[in-house]
DNA sequence: ATGAAAGCGCTAACAG
DNA sequence: CTGTTAGCGCTTTCAT
């Protein structure tokens, strides 16, 4: 398993000292040395094909080039695309994601973020939901160079990439209000995650907005981003009698919960009930009925936040900012005219 | 960032040599030093909150307790569900899983490979299905620690878990043919993977088990596993004006991209063609007409996988052996009895 | 049972 | 411009 193949060797092969080797190989001091020993080591480099120990390099440079990036639950598929924009990004730049899943638990949060931190991991992004944020706002203040993705949290001094949720949100509303529904029930996502609470304001705003009411008896919320969740909060929904022609959920899989909790209460999507969704994850648009619903942008979510922390790793004290991503509508067959 | 206590740090709360409590803090050579500096040891290190720098013992060691996770694509949902597996037994053991995407790119797995090992991972495990070889035999006798998970090579010399594909295949086959179809169709995967590889021999050997006839125009082989490359390779058959009302699919994408392109050609799923799929991944049985399938144990798969590789890094030169997991079929929707 | 010393492979001062 | 030296934080002989 060895890779033999050292910087003395390549030192001792183009008849240099380690330390002289060490300074050509690397680009950032390459003008130390003279154009002529630079050639000779980088050829001999190249002809034993030595490849620099991160390990070694790292624990003198207190740099390890890794990422770390968390994620709730890469089962959940509005993930992966996300994370791949992230490891696209960190790759062409050298650097390195490390991946993991929390399961939106904070326990697990706090032990995958110790253990990156020791791990001597660069900087973080990260994609868990929660609002809990005093890990956050200790480990930014002592340094630690992080944003959040698809999150935002009140500390300023933390730097987020995020798609318009309020915008989302009020189009989903809006586009039901235009078929003529009046009666909307919300189907928020955990109001302990970010986009919980924030799509749950927006959609107050936008009911206000488009003169419409939303007594609590149409509102629920899920316990989880989840199909099971969504299922069990629309059939709490639909067990208060209230009647209702439009529902907007929290996310896809919510959505997807609600119409099948509708379906087995004898009730016909969007006949009965206009669902929207919020995401746009895969196969939504092969469900029955097809999920209108709210694209993001899922992959340019995590493209900017990987250029995001690649910037603050960069230049660490540079002013921060944040960026806001637009969402747009999908109309599929979930949502359709009021007949009732 | 710095977690400034060190090693040092804590021998001196203790008043011991850096060596010394070096020995206190692991178990295996906590019997090197006397009960009572051990307590010391120890106690002093909690009261510290010391964390080992595993990058300075790694440059020591040479082991990371890091294993490289190579699949091709994590947006392809039959991945996350074997990442979880492998993660959720990994963080237990105390290793740290490093999730890389190939795109099916020889060159990206090469280059993805090369940079793990050079980041000094202690072995790896393979979710990519190439059928080439040569790189993993050559790793593998190097004595990189490696096993592949949904996949198996010629060389008996590397450990692999995969699901029952033969069976998996036949009883697709089997349920096809109980329902009274003869003239099957096969949409195989690529046939460069071992997937693709395998479930296409098996398919032929089943029809020839149930006395059926696969002739060339019903044989297509899909370039991807994937949604369009499925629909494209469904348009060419169809094109072949070849009669069928039976298709086994090398995968869920693809069936999923055939039951679009016999929509497109005014066919219908299940009244005019039956169709089942394989792997049995997220939403298959909310897309229309819910798709029947061969379920595979995706989150096993990789559970054993990081076992196997566990059991090999404790133990480099104990015999390999390889695991074979059961699979079932899930009869949905998109078969039906043949009714032409 | 503990301490001393060396060194994993690399980089960064500092000399020359 | 190049070589020397020291040391990142840890483990592991080897003496004591």
């Amino acid at each position: 398993m060895a890779d033999a193949v050292k910087l003395s060797d390549v030192a001792a092969a183009a008849g240099v000292h380690p330390g002289t080797a060490s300074k050509a190989l690397n680009p950032a001091t390459r003008h130390l040395v003279s154009e002529s020993t630079g050639r000779r080591v980088l050829e001999s480099a190249k002809r034993l094909g030595y490849t620099a120990n991160p390990v070694a390099r790292g624990l003198r440079t207190r740099k390890s080039f890794i990422v770390g990036v968390i994620v709730p639950d890469l089962t959940n598929p509005l993930f992966p695309p996300m994370a791949r924009g992230i490891e696209e990004v960190l790759t062409t730049e050298g650097y390195t994601a490390l991946l993991a899943n929390t399961d939106a638990d904070d326990d697990r949060e706090r032990a995958i973020f110790a253990t990156m931190r020791a791990r001597q991991v660069d900087g973080f992004i990260f994609a868990t939901a929660h609002r809990e944020q005093s890990m956050l706002s200790e480990a930014s203040a002592n340094g630690v160079p992080l944003v959040l993705v698809n999150r935002q949290v009140d500390d300023p001094g933390i730097p987020f990439v995020r798609s318009d949720d309020a915008a989302g949100i009020r189009i989903a509303v809006r586009h039901l209000a235009e078929l003529g529904h009046r009666r909307i029930a919300y189907l928020a996502g955990p109001l302990d995650t970010s986009t919980g609470w924030i799509r749950r304001q927006a959609f107050e705003q936008a009911m206000a907005e488009f003169s419409l009411t939303h007594p609590p008896e149409l509102f629920r919320i899920a316990t989880s981003y989840s199909v099971d969740a969504g299922r069990t909060s629309a059939r709490d929904l639909l067990s208060a009698n209230a009647p209702f022609t439009g529902l907007v959920a929290g996310n896809d899989l919510i959505a997807l919960g609600a119409i099948i909790a509708l379906g087995e209460a004898g009730l016909r999507c969007p006949q009965d009930v206009s669902v929207v969704g919020y995401n746009d994850i895969a196969f939504m648009d092969r469900i029955t009925p097809p999920l209108t619903t709210i694209c993001i942008p899922k992959h340019d979510l995590g493209v900017h936040a990987a250029r995001l922390l690649l910037e603050r790793l960069r230049a660490p004290d540079a002013p921060l900012h944040s960026v806001v991503l637009p969402v747009k509508l999908v109309v599929r067959g979930s949502t359709g005219p009021r007949l009732s």
